[in-house]
This record gives C-alpha cells, structure tokens and sequence, in this order.
DNA sequence: AGAGGTCGTTGAGAATGTCAATGATTGACT
DNA sequence: AGTCAATCATTGACATTCTCAACGACCTCT
C-alpha cells in the first residue's frame, strides 16, 4: 500500500516508544494551547498555576516554588509581576517572619475564575477523543510520576 | 486524623485536576530523570532525541525539527554539536541539494545503543508502579496529542 | 547567647524558545 | 528559456526559562 504519506512519517520506533518523549512534546503541545486560551487575559499558563495557588492555598512563597517545580527566585518575579498588577498580595506569615504569603485579591480571584473557564474549555477540545475514565486514568498516572521521588 | 502531611499539601484542586499542569510536571520530571541517566555519556534527553532519529530514519533537519517540535535554528546547533564530535554527519540530499540528510557514524550508532539501554532502564523505574497495559494507553493517549492538530 | 538551618531576594550565566532575514535551490507558471 | 514564489539551512538577535551561588533576616535548638 505505502499509501502512509500524510502525517505520521519521519517516527523513530525507539522515539514513538519512549514515555518521557511523548510526554514532553504532549506537553509542549497542551501548554501551547493553554498559553493561547488565556492570552488575551494577559496570563500564560505559568502566571496562571501561581494564581490558581494563591486563591485555593495561599500558600508561602517556598510552597509555591515545591508544588510548581521552581527555583524560588523565579516565584519572587512572578509574584512581583502579579502583585504589580494588583492580582495578589504578599501577607506576612504570622508564625514565622520570613516567610510571605500569597493570596490573591478579589481582582485575583476574579481574573482566575476567567482563566480557569478558558483553560478548561481548551483542555476539553485537546482531549476530546478520550473518554472521562480514560482521562482520569491518565490524570492518576501523571500525578504519581509528577509527585513522586524526586531523586 | 489529619495525619496527612507528608507528601500531598498545598495542593490546589483545580491544578490537581489540570491535565496540563500535571503533564507539566510529570514531563519535567522525567526528562530530569533521563538527562541523569545519560549525563555520563555527555548526552541529554535532547541530544539523545536527535541521535535516535539519525539512527533510525536519517531525516533532513527540517524534518528533524518537526519531529522533535525545534526552531530549525535550534538543530542547526545541535546537529553542529553531535557532528564535531563524531556522532553523526550531513549528507547532501540526492533529490534536492538544499536539504540536508542527518545520519549516524558508527560511533553514534554505538553511542545511541548505550544510550538507549540506559534512557529505557531508568523509565522502567519511573513507571515501575503500572502495568505495561495501562502505560501502553498512556502512550497512546500522549501519542495522539502530542502529533494532533498543532493549531 | 550562639550555631546552624530556612526563607525570600538579588544577581549571574547557561539553556531554551521565538522570530526575522539571507543565500542557495526548487517547483510552478509563462 | 526565464521569471517568481516557496522551501531549506543558516545566522543573528532577543525573550523566556533554568540553575546556581550568595546574602540579610529570621527561626530553632541547645
């Protein structure tokens, strides 16, 4: 037949097995998608994972740098940026003076709640061929490989 | 109880049900896992990405760049890298001399098998607690997004 | 009170992503 | 045959992201 011309060409087999590889170009893909869902609210996919955080777990600066898989110093530029824009605050941690809270304002949690919509409603599309078990299957898997021992 | 907190806090709802976000982390890491599992044989994730396919396909760079999902400007430094150092070579195309064939030397092709056996050791033990059914559903979900529709 | 660790911050340098422009070449059209 | 738009590899520039080291302020433990 050869008649497997349009799409599919130019696939390594070792590549097309190898789980990391189809992970980082999956997600290369679905943060590209996200980035256009939530642009024109003037947020990426990374501004928005620190503000979903600061409204459902106002958490310190060094948690939101664990749970997002940063650098500190990177959170300190990305809450800057939000704090600038009036979207979150930083609160002093009552029991310990080092460390900063970060909430989101109202405007915070209103903008949130836009993004939220929009990235759902892209995630929907991107996954549409899938069914809701399959996805929460996928969605268990992840959270294990995400989350688990780091070295 | 609330005896949990070890492992799982601050987590955020919304991002714990993010099929992104989790595709997010789960890639970075893996991939971090692989550059580790290469690292002594000078090789990352990347590299070793590139190699696979001029082992196994000999594509021209711009099909290279598709594949691997890369600025065409990007494996122009890469394939620089791997040629100076005796991995693979340009060929000149014999049906159109603009592009470019990207092939493996022997000493590539060795140096990918070494790869290989290490990249797909250490994946083995990052997947360890699924069955090999459900990470081949896995693959194949991840397939499907990561070569669906770019735009 | 002092020692050693943690938190946020600053700064630097590398790696990666993105885009525009160019010379050589191709394919299509006249 | 000759022109023209498109494609390929390359170079260069710039933005974003990653990674690491250092620091002052603060905490905990003794």
């Amino acid at each position: 037949m050869e008649t497997d011309q349009g799409a599919a060409r130019y696939s390594s087999p070792t590549l097309d097995a190898d789980t990391s590889f189809l992970l980082a170009r999956a997600s290369a893909m679905a943060s590209a998608v996200g980035n256009r869902a939530v642009a024109d609210l003037g947020l990426k996919v990374r501004t928005y994972s620190v503000l979903a955080l600061a409204v459902e777990v106002e958490p310190s600066q060094r948690e939101l740098a664990e749970r997002l898989r940063l650098d500190p110093s990177q959170i300190v530029a990305l809450v800057d940026e939000l704090e600038a824009r009036g979207l979150l605050e930083r609160r002093q941690d009552p029991s310990d003076r080092r460390a900063r809270i970060v909430a989101a304002t109202p405007a915070g949690a209103a903008l949130f709640g836009q993004a939220r919509a929009r990235i759902e409603d892209a995630q929907r599309d991107l996954w549409a061929p899938h069914s809701a078990p399959e996805i929460e299957a996928l969605r268990a898997m992840l959270r294990r490989v995400a989350f688990g021992e780091p070295r």
